[in-house]
RNA sequence: GCCCAGGUAGCUCAGUUGGUAGAGCAGCGGACUGAAAAUCCGCGUGUCGGUGGUUCGAUUCCGCCCCUGGGCA
């Protein structure tokens, strides 16, 4: 059996790198596991490694969506688990880095099996949501449920949608899907995960310094072109970070400087939240605390030595 | 030098007719099964500029000092 080598991390961690070292040193191919570099419009807002950075290794996912399309978790793992197989075939050692805690979480242990909710459904209940608010969908699940037990009491609109598409077009509650249980397509064996953490503080500057470099790298102009194409604010492409910050620099409601510092606040939260999701989703992965990427690779390199790319 | 306005949370400020104080933003903690860079839940973190005085009790009233703006010289 191959392996499938998983590096995750909070954003500005050093991943990106840290796989690239590693698919040249093992002949290996990188697959994206981050839900915004999949969009091609964002490549800097994004942080997609440009073609001369990719040096001829094979990158799988990245950019391979439109703006215009709404992406998923299953059809990521649809996605990721074709470009792994096909990883394999070529001899090639999948390695599949990202930063989207769900995608891996997918990974490793799959999804319901929920038949695929038509658009139709799906529009309805966006819809009912943006006019109606949580509480709209809130109640129309209550009167789905005979017996008055309500799924969600939460306030989370996009969960609460979820459950009530999955009602309204199967029939059957959304605990009922979850309940049956779900499986990764792959053998657990196969995974060598690792995931990056360096500091929280040496994290927060290099996001500060990184939104400086986007800057620099023409993410102005990258947020134009991507408003110029009128997307709703609910196209997943339109809620990278900095997007919402930049537009308004744009639009003359605040300073380029008050749209860079709103918009490294918002990515520390997002890297806050990243720290949560790896402190309870990861704990038995392998963890590297190490900042700087020399290191980080000779501690991967060790970590494949003792587990080998291959096992019986 | 004199006059005026201020000094309260990391920032911008509110407030206490004297009983050790609260908003927004920032920050911190958490959740997470097909939008996840999403979405949601929870938490004030403080020598109330300093120092004397009055008082049972001062962040609040009074004196002096320090600092920051503005004005007059």
């Amino acid at each position: 059996m191959k392996r499938i080598v998983l590096i995750a991390g909070p954003t500005c961690s050093g991943k990106s790198k840290v796989a690239l070292g590693l698919a040249m040193k093992f002949g290996g191919a990188i697959i994206n596991a981050d839900s915004m570099q999949v969009y091609r419009e964002i490549p800097i807002l994004s942080a997609q490694p440009a073609n001369e950075e990719m040096q001829g290794v094979p990158h799988h996912l990245y950019g391979h969506m439109s703006a215009h399309q709404h992406y998923s978790t299953g059809a990521w793992l649809a996605d990721a688990s074709a470009a792994i197989e096909s990883s394999h075939a070529k001899g090639a050692v999948p390695i599949v880095v990202g930063g989207t805690g769900l995608y891996f979480d997918a990974l490793l242990n799959g999804l319901a099996q929920i038949p695929a909710i038509p658009g139709y459904v799906r529009n309805h209940v966006r819809m009912l949501g943006d006019r109606h608010g949580v509480a709209a969908i809130r109640a129309r699940l209550r009167s789905l449920h005979p017996s008055g037990h309500l799924e969600f009491e939460c306030m989370d609109f996009q969960r609460a949608a979820r459950a009530l598409e999955v009602r309204l077009a199967t029939g059957k509650p959304l605990s009922y899907w979850q309940g049956k249980g779900r499986a990764s397509p792959f053998e657990q064996e196969a995974f060598l995960p690792v995931v990056l953490l360096p500091s929280r503080h040496e994290i927060y500057r290099r996001c500060d310094q990184r939104f400086d470099d986007m800057l620099a790298m023409g993410a102005l102009d990258e947020t134009a072109h991507l408003l110029a194409l009128q997307l709703p604010l609910s196209r997943p492409a339109m809620k990278a970070l900095g997007v919402q910050q930049l537009a308004r620099h744009l639009s003359g409601e605040i300073s380029l400087e008050e749209a860079a510092m709103q918009a490294k606040t918002a990515t520390r939260r997002y890297a806050k939240r990243q720290f949560t999701w790896i402190s309870g989703h990861m704990i038995s992965w392998n963890t590297i605390y190490e900042q700087d990427s020399e290191r980080i690779l000779s501690k991967i390199f060790s970590i494949i030595k003792e587990n080998g790319l291959t096992i019986e």
